[in-house]
RNA sequence: GGUCCGAUGGCCGAGUGGCUAGGCUCAGCUCUGCAAAAGCUGCUACAGCGGUUCGAAUCCGCUUCGGACCUCCA
């Protein structure tokens, strides 16, 4: 079997940096919640799928055999602070007219329409609520068999008070039980639970409610966390190796969650690597659509919203995103993303350069050291994802490919294969950039071709000093977002 | 109110008990017809106050400020 470079991974919980070990080298199973596909993903939903989709590439690259699994939540989530609220797909459809799944349809294609402006790879399985009914009634009733739930007015609870007698309720958001009663809201329409701990795994619905299924207690429709447990625990077994999500969802919905697998199993906990993505927040307040702050991406392409300057390009986003570690909150500002702008060209200028970079027949460089840059990637993405400092290894490497392309420094042809393996295996496959800009100096098409005929044509005049022509084709092509970079070699273009 | 987390240079953001990432910005230099690009150099920060230590931004305590969760949330 083949070797794997370490790989940390802070796990929620136990809230250590653990060495991660597969259950089943070299195949690896990862859970992330998906979205609630009731109404458009904001930037900071972006953020979390972006946080594993790195990791999914992450382990991909390294040779794991990844089944990639994220659920797409079409039914069972409510409104409001009680069980009683309204089901959000449901109170949409009546709101925008549609029928639920039209709803679920126009939400999930806009989902992954996002998903693929920013380059996120599609999950192994993309399993939905609606279609796990069955499962579900299959796993309440295996909850009920060891006791842990309840029937209350052909609506079924899950019995937390007796559950954490046998189990650990709240050992993944470091709650006590006593505490969160404590501190428990006084709700309506709690009435059918026996305690205000418990959640609900069936409920019964009204008359009006569109969205129901026959089940031994009721027509009606499963809880919004179970929906997780039976899908991870479907596709991916009773244990698995990663469950992620965002870092809002690890109270109540992960505790729930763990607490329905190990009531219907009586199997300790199932996960062995709980990974939670932190917050994008704006002006340090979490992005969120309650707190109205939250903007789609297609009003960040476009720059047409109150909060943004102007508009920042998919890329520029992710790379901006990536400049900060998933455990942390990151705050978006116009400044940040402006600057990560300007990091990404950079960047990817260098990668641009890199095949038409000269190599020397002499021997190896000692001074280039590309094992040791790779060494570096490898540990830093090793260091729980630290894609931070991996692209502080890659901004080095991009120092280094600067001075080769400008003769500072001389690799020869097997450094060089090297360097632009690990630059495109890191910069394309990890972090899962892409060159937004196909064309450049020496791309096809007639426009390519147009453009390198004027740049040769101020090539000429450059050479017989008529500087004036020079000029004036070099502003005429910055007016229309495109410069040019002299060299000792000739000169490039490239689109801004 | 309860639980937890954070506070880093002009901005964004990593980080280890000692060797002080990276990006952006700014200044100077090299290169260059000029500009851009690129390279080099400079700008030495860790909220405040104590403590532990030979040594702390990094460990402990207190204070101040901010945030998350406790209710739908990525």
């Amino acid at each position: 079997m083949a070797e794997f470079p370490p790989l940390y991974i802070q796990n929620s919980l136990t809230r250590k940096k653990e060495l991660f070990t597969p259950l089943n080298a070299p195949y690896v199973g990862m859970y992330v919640c998906g979205p609630t596909v009731y109404s458009n993903v904001h930037l900071g939903n972006v953020r979390t799928f972006l946080t594993f989709d790195v990791v999914y590439r992450y382990l991909s690259f390294l040779g794991y055999q990844v089944r990639y699994v994220r659920n797409i939540t079409d039914v069972g989530h409510l409104t409001g602070d009680s069980d009683d609220g309204e089901d959000k797909i449901g109170k949409k459809a009546r709101l925008e007219n549609l029928e639920p799944m039209e709803i679920v349809q126009k939400y999930t294609n806009d989902f992954h329409d996002v998903m693929r402006v920013f380059n996120m790879k599609s999950p192994s399985i993309e399993p939905s609520a609606t279609g796990h009914i069955v499962e579900q009634i299959e796993m309440i009733k295996a909850i009920l068999d060891r006791g842990y739930a309840y029937e209350s007015n052909g609506s079924v609870y899950f019995n937390v008070r007796k559950y954490n007698e046998d189990h650990d309720y709240g050992a993944l958001s470091g709650r006590k039980i006593d505490d969160l009663l404590n501190n428990t809201r006084s709700l309506d329409g709690q009435d059918e639970k026996n305690d205000p701990l418990d959640f609900a795994l069936w409920k019964k619905a009204d008359a009006s409610h569109l969205m129901k299924w026959p089940s031994p207690w009721s027509h009606g429709f499963p809880g919004w966390h179970l929906e997780c447990s039976v899908m991870s625990t479907k596709y991916l077994g009773t244990q698995f190796d990663i469950h992620g999500g965002g870092m809002d969802l690890k109270f109540p919905h992960h505790e729930c969650e763990i607490a329905q697998n190990t009531g219907a199993t009586g199997e300790a906990h199932s996960v062995r690597y709980w990974m939670h993505g932190n917050m994008l927040t704006v002006n340090g307040r979490k992005m969120a659509k309650s707190e109205g702050n939250g903007f789609t991406p297609e009003e960040l392409i476009s720059g047409n919203h109150a909060l943004l300057e102007r508009g920042y390009s998919p890329m520029t986003v992710r790379f901006f995103m990536l400049q900060g570690h998933y455990a942390s909150t990151l705050d978006f500002s116009n400044e940040a993303l402006q600057a990560a702008e300007k990091g990404l060209d950079r960047l990817m200028s260098a990668m641009a350069a890199l095949d038409g970079l000269p190599t020397a027949l002499d021997a190896p460089n000692a001074d280039v050291d590309t094992a040791a840059l790779a060494k570096r990637c490898s540990e830093a993405m090793g260091d729980d994802f630290n894609t931070p400092i991996l692209i502080s290894v890659l901004f080095d490497a991009v120092k280094l490919v600067n001075s080769i392309a400008t003769d500072r420094i001389a690799i020869d042809a097997t450094q060089k294969t090297a360097l632009v393996q690990l630059l495109n295996g890191y910069v394309f496959d990890v972090l899962g950039l892409v060159q937004e800009d196909e064309a450049s100096g020496g791309s096809e098409g007639e426009s390519g071709a147009l453009l390198n005929l004027l740049v040769e044509l101020r090539g000429n005049a450059k050479t017989n000093k008529d500087w004036g022509t020079a000029d004036a084709i070099r502003d005429a092509l910055s007016a229309l977002g495109i410069s040019i970079k002299d060299s000792k070699e000739g000169s490039t273009w490239e689109r801004d």
